[in-house]
DNA sequence: GCCAACGTTGGC
DNA sequence: GCCAACGTTGGC
């Protein structure tokens, strides 16, 4: 069987909502991701994000927005069950347990950055980090890939090896 | 709070 | 299938 190599991804939350610091308290330290409602990620969970990928964890709409830590991969996609409940903030009434429309992923902490990555950081590298997607203008893309060159460079900014 | 950019909806 | 209207995202 061949070791296939990690997929390396960028994920958005607002820490208001959920933090990496809410991720790390989690049972397991695990946590499934659910309420993403954009076609083009739930795609990507689906076609090309794998159990064992490794994502940074990106605070948006915040003080200072950035990269503040990574997280694990730990599932292959699967329903967001937060779409078949009515009390949920994120229920699709036009999605069916037989026919589900969203998916998800369980992510799991890895560490938190003592040196977060902020965006004004990423920004002075743009030249190194070219067609970084969270960098692109009008990119609102909650998920998006990154090259394992652009992972490596952020890790090395964040004074941390993965 | 503003507003640019983008996605989705729905009338036709 | 077009496209205007509307909603959301997210930096500032």
């Amino acid at each position: 069987m061949a070791t296939q190599k990690p997929s390396y991804w960028l994920m958005k939350s607002e820490p208001d909502a959920f933090s990496i610091d809410d991720l790390e308290k989690r049972p397991k330290q695990t946590e499934p991701w659910n309420g993403v409602r954009n076609y083009q990620v739930r795609n990507m969970f689906r076609d090309q994000m794998k159990a064992g990928d490794l994502a940074f964890f990106y605070h948006s709409s915040c003080p200072e927005p950035g990269i503040y830590g990574a997280m694990k991969i730990v599932s292959n996609a699967y329903p967001d069950p937060t779409q078949f409940d009515p009390k949920s903030d994120y229920y699709d009434g036009k999605s069916t347990p037989e026919d589900p429309r969203w998916l998800l992923v369980d992510v799991q902490f890895l560490q938190k950055f003592e040196q977060p990555v902020l965006l004004s950081t990423l920004r002075e590298n743009e030249a190194k980090l070219e067609g970084l997607r969270v960098l692109e203008k009008g990119t609102r893309l909650s998920v998006t890939p990154v090259k394992a060159e652009h992972w490596k460079l952020i890790t090395r900014l964040a004074g941390v090896k993965l």
